[in-house]
DNA sequence: GTCGTAGATGAAACTCGGTGTCACGCTAGT
DNA sequence: ACTAGCGTGACACCGAGTTTCATCTACGAC
């Protein structure tokens, strides 16, 4: 049965969720430590004692065992925009919407950089990132929108901000990367902004 | 031979050009009237007239069969922002710069839009674009470093300028792209950039 | 408690993209 | 004419991802 089944279910569901981190878990360690195209699926499923089969259901692909860290990025950040006070211009709430991404990498720097490094450094890995992050563009874009009180779709305005202000976290993080994660992100954030306040 | 062999070759590299350039009009016919991953390599080479092997030659994967029309993009637009006067500030000269890829979209603009469709609507042809699209920052922020006369890496503000102007580009080409090439892209240009600048 | 069902797993076969190897043939320089 | 090099085709091979099927387990209905 089952009738009313759906909506935040159960057991089975948390249990799901832990197998998949888990896996993700052993997934990640392998290919930091062997190198992305080193390791074959059959090893991760060997590694995290399920089957091939199984492991390809938790995650579509290789790649997504990696980039599922990632997952939810979108959401909080438009979630993050909308919640900034209506008056503020839209420069304003998108570095302070970045700073719901960023304290990811101030609570685990160590975990955060491996991950950037293994991202960056695999071909294949960084352009599926790059594919899924360019889709945070319209969701954020659609949250200045509505900040706006638009009801239809972002302008080419908003588009663009929301899209510039993804690259001031990429860049920013690049920068942090190359220094071993020494210099400030927030720094470097705001640095980033402001380099394109400057004419 | 062959002594003085590199360099300006030969009827050899021309022919190779040619046959490169008939396989991906074929390749590229056959994407959009089928479907991307409806294709199989094999079909494309029976099409073309060639072996699987030489197809693989010329074009490493499937998707450099497409993406092949976007070579050389980073180079002249580094090439187009070192041209610009010394004392203009960044954001005119990447805009500026910007006017010289948009001009293959006023010269075939059919083509450019189904390309652009073909492109937008296959998730592995997105991700391998935008990967290579990305590498066109470092490059155009190195040519702005260039015009400022350093000889040192980009600075964070130059590589978000660049990657700034590429955002500006694509969001861009998706509102024209949008309206069927009906739009003026070079109005729309100049709009992206305007939203860079009002604060 | 037993039964029945749905979901999670594993096994295996299959398709396809991409790599590497090798042998053949054409062509261009000697 | 000879031959060295290059483009080509034909395989064989690997690994990712899809699909299908059989099994098992846990949970709800009765």
């Amino acid at each position: 049965m089952t009738g009313a089944a759906r909506a935040s279910s159960t057991t089975r569901d948390i249990a799901r969720a832990a197998v998949r981190a888990e896996l993700g878990q052993v997934a990640f360690e392998l290919f930091c430590r062997e190198g992305f195209d080193k390791v074959t699926v059959d090893e991760l499923a060997a590694a995290a004692g399920v089957s091939r089969s199984t492991f390809l259901r938790y995650f579509g692909t290789k790649e997504d065992a990696v980039l599922a860290a990632f997952d939810g990025h979108d959401r909080r950040l438009a979630d993050a925009v909308r919640a900034r006070p209506a008056g503020e211009d839209d420069w304003t709430a998108l570095r302070h919407a970045l700073d719901t991404v960023i304290e990811r990498y101030h609570r685990d720097p160590s975990g955060a950089l491996a991950t950037m490094r293994l991202v960056r450094d695999t071909p294949a890995l960084w352009a599926r990132h790059l594919e899924k992050q360019h889709r945070w563009g319209p969701a954020l874009a659609g949250a200045l929108a509505e900040r706006a009180g638009s009801t239809g779709p972002a302008t080419l305005a908003q588009s663009v901000r929301a899209a510039a202000a993804l690259d001031c976290l990429n860049v920013a993080l690049d920068h942090w990367t190359a220094s071993d994660g020494r210099l400030d992100l927030v720094v470097l954030l705001d640095e980033a902004f402001a380099a394109l306040a400057a004419r």
